[in-house]
DNA sequence: TTAGTTGGTTGAAAATCGAAACTGACTCGT
DNA sequence: ACGAGTCAGTTTCGATTTTCAACCAACTAA
C-alpha cells in the first residue's frame, strides 16, 4: 500500500494497514453494528469492489472476520476480531477530536459509559501506576522495536 | 474529499480532513519535530506536489502552521496548532495498536510515564465513576450535533 | 564562478477509484 | 412454476489521483 517504508514505525504500520481513505469508516460502521455487506455499502457510499476489496483486506489482517448467518443462501456478516475491536481507542479519540475542532464542539454521536450514562473521555492511562496521565507526564524513548530519530519527539 | 456525506459522524469529519493516506504521516512527522518541507519530504517519500498540497489543506484547516524561521531568503516551517496538537491523542492510540498488533509488541518508540517509568496505554475513561471503561461497557447516543441512526450502536 | 540547498511548479505516465451493468444463488408471492 | 426481488459480489471502463521526473527561482557558501 505504501509505496516506500522509510522510517519504521509503528503509526505508519497502523496507517498501511488502515489508513486509506474507506478503512476507518468501515471499522466504524461494524463497531456500530453495521457488518452486513450492502448495509455498509450504502451507508457510506463507497463503490462495491472497493468495499469487497478492504473488506478483504481486513479479513486477511484479521481485524475482521467474516461468519455466515444463514444458511441457504449463505449469507455472512462481518465482524470485528479482538485485535480489530482493538481499534476501537483510535476511533474514540478521532471522533472526540472532531466532536470539538470539526462539529464545534456539538457531537453528532456521543459515546456514553453504560453505567452512569456519561460522556466518555479518551486518557492515557499508567497501567502501572492505575491513574491517568496528564500529557505533561509524558516522555518518550526508544523501543525494542527500532530507534526512529531523536529529535524533539514529544507526542 | 469524501464524494457523499452520507451519515454525519465526527469520525467522518476528521477523516475527511486528515484521513487520507499520507496526512496522519505528516502530523507524525511535525510531532515529532520534522518541520521543513524537503526533511518531511524524503522522510516519508511522499511526492513533493503531493506535499504541498496536504501542507496547505493543513494549514487551511488551522491544524498547522506555516511560520518563517530565517530571513534572507525566506524559509518557512510548519507547526502544529493547539489544534493540530489536540490529534496526539489519536495518534497514541494507532500507535500503540501497531506496536501490539503490527509491530508483535516489539515499540519502535514508547510512550512513558514520567512517574514510573511505564509504557502508557490509552483508555477510555468514564469522568463520573473514575475508572477506565472496556469497549463492552460503551454505548452510543445521538448527541446534540445530530442524529446518526439507533440500530445496535456498541462501539 | 560554480555548485548546492530550499521550497516549490509543471506535465506526462501509471495506478486507483467510481458508476453502472452483469451474475449467480437463493427466496417469496401468486 | 413464474416473475420479481435480495444479497454479495465481479467486470468493465471512463474519470480522478498519485507518482515520477524535470524544471525553476532565490539565495548561500567556496
Amino acid at each position: 500500500m505504501r509505496p516506500q517504508p522509510a522510517i519504521e514505525c509503528s503509526i505508519q504500520r497502523t496507517l498501511d494497514l488502515v489508513g486509506d481513505r474507506w478503512t476507518l469508516l468501515i471499522l466504524r460502521d461494524l463497531f456500530r453494528g453495521v457488518r452486513r455487506f450492502s448495509r455498509i455499502q450504502e451507508d457510506l457510499g463507497i463503490a462495491k469492489n472497493l468495499l469487497t476489496d478492504r473488506l478483504a483486506t481486513l479479513v486477511d489482517a484479521d481485524i475482521v472476520e467474516k461468519v455466515p448467518y444463514q444458511e441457504r443462501p449463505v449469507r455472512h456478516e462481518y465482524r470485528l476480531t479482538e485485535k480489530g475491536r482493538a481499534l476501537s481507542p483510535a476511533l474514540l479519540a478521532l471522533m472526540r477530536w472532531g466532536d470539538r475542532y470539526v462539529s464545534g464542539g456539538l457531537a453528532p454521536t456521543e459515546l456514553v459509559h453504560d453505567e452512569c450514562d456519561t460522556r466518555l473521555e479518551l486518557q492515557p492511562w499508567c497501567t502501572t501506576c492505575n491513574v491517568p496521565v496528564a500529557p505533561t507526564d509524558i516522555s518518550s524513548r526508544p523501543g525494542p522495536g527500532r530507534h526512529i530519530g531523536t529529535e524533539d519527539t514529544r507526542v
